[in-house]
DNA sequence: GTATTGCTTAATGCATACGTTAATTGAGTC
DNA sequence: GACTCAATTAACGTATGCATTAAGCAATAC
């Protein structure tokens, strides 16, 4: 299938997106939609479209007269999100053990777990949250339902930003890939219940951890 | 707080809401941007970016040239949509009973459970829908996630079409409200645990039952 | 009869223009 | 100096025009 060019709008949107988590559109900033358009060279229109997708997303919010803000997070919305990602992903990975995918379906978690164990030993932490990035994203997927999946989407991206922030302020994490060889483990051999336990206890633990850094580093919007 | 006159997208975006639960869009039909700007008396811009903000929220879809079309839904969507449902209601349950809310907080959803004895003793199956979902938006509102709040209410819109259809083909709901009384009751004591699972099971009974009916009628897309 | 090519049509995506109106500034008053 | 109110500004929401280009169709070749 041909992927026609993507318009304006699309390059429009992947280019805020790409702003807002490199941070040079700062968390809790206004920017007019005219001052977006020149910034991008095109006019208001597909920027205005674009603005509107990620408000659908939940990253920025139209005020109007003031422009597109980008919404900072509080450690409340962190455990909003993250609550939400818990109990959908340890629901997907119950899915996906029970869906009895054949080892080499399998197999992009476990490079992306391998990567993660690489990426610890290079110290590479950027590295790291690719890897990690990645095996929750594949895990999702193999669940095997596309509501989940978007919804996932969303919320990571929502977290994007905070997670980049604490990514150096957190102890390494030298245990999470125990966590997430036996989430894999009890999926490869179709125990969901474990999955599912298992997924949800290393997201609650990872959530708790988060939340407590930004609140003792007093960060209270990100 | 004063708000704003709606604009012209927001009544775009309502009355192309109204027009798709009401059928005057049927699933599977495709609509010029043009067309539904004439039906609705405005310019191609408000009714594009209507379209956008129901694409987002999965009602529609955008294909160029082609139109909006408006989302069918086959039992595999009814099945995902619920799964969700039934996984962030029932957490919102929990959180609702860990909440400790005092019983006038609790005073909605009594409500609408007597809303929905009455509709049943009057055989009004309309009034006990809507009733129904007032019960399912209030839980998940006690529940104090935004986040969930939203994707709830993405969902229950993405699969009202289907509950329309099946309302009159499905036996009369009255154990539901058995279901009802007891995970308010369970808020009200403050057992989580018990609210959770009561939901969860509630939410899992009503998808299975759901989804069979539309596959037994053999509606492939409704 | 089938496939290919070129033409026609028209829907979209974008740019642009403009009216409305919220926010701001400044003068004037107390 | 603080406050009120009018005038100014400019950002948004909407309408409109147009170039692009995909889809449909007809004509032609095989």
């Amino acid at each position: 299938m041909a992927l026609g060019a993507p318009t304006s709008a699309d390059r429009a949107t992947s280019a805020l997106r790409d702003l807002i988590f490199d941070g040079e559109l700062p968390a809790g900033s206004d920017h007019l939609e005219s001052e977006l358009a020149r910034r991008l060279g095109m006019s208001r229109t597909p920027i205005r479209e674009a603005a509107l997708r990620l408000a659908a997303q939940g990253l920025i919010e139209l005020r109007p007269r003031k422009g597109v803000r980008i919404l900072p997070l509080a450690p409340r919305d962190m455990r909003e999100i993250y609550e939400v990602l818990t109990e959908l992903e340890s629901l997907a990975a119950a899915r996906a053990a029970r869906a009895g995918h054949p080892p080499q379906a399998l197999a992009g978690l476990a490079a992306a777990i391998d990567d993660m164990d690489r990426a610890l030993n290079a110290g590479d932490r950027l590295a790291w949250a690719e890897a990690d990035d990645r095996f929750h994203v594949e895990l999702v997927r193999l669940g095997g339902n596309a509501r989940i999946v978007s919804i996932a989407a969303m919320m990571s991206d929502q977290v994007r930003r905070a997670r980049r922030v604490t990514l150096f302020m957190r102890p390494p994490p030298v245990r999470s890939n125990d966590d997430h060889r036996a989430v894999l483990d009890a999926i490869a051999r179709g125990d969901a219940d474990a999955a599912q336990r298992l997924h949800h206890a290393h997201r609650s633990h990872a959530s708790k951890m988060l939340t407590a850094l930004l609140e003792t580093h007093r960060l209270k919007r990100v």
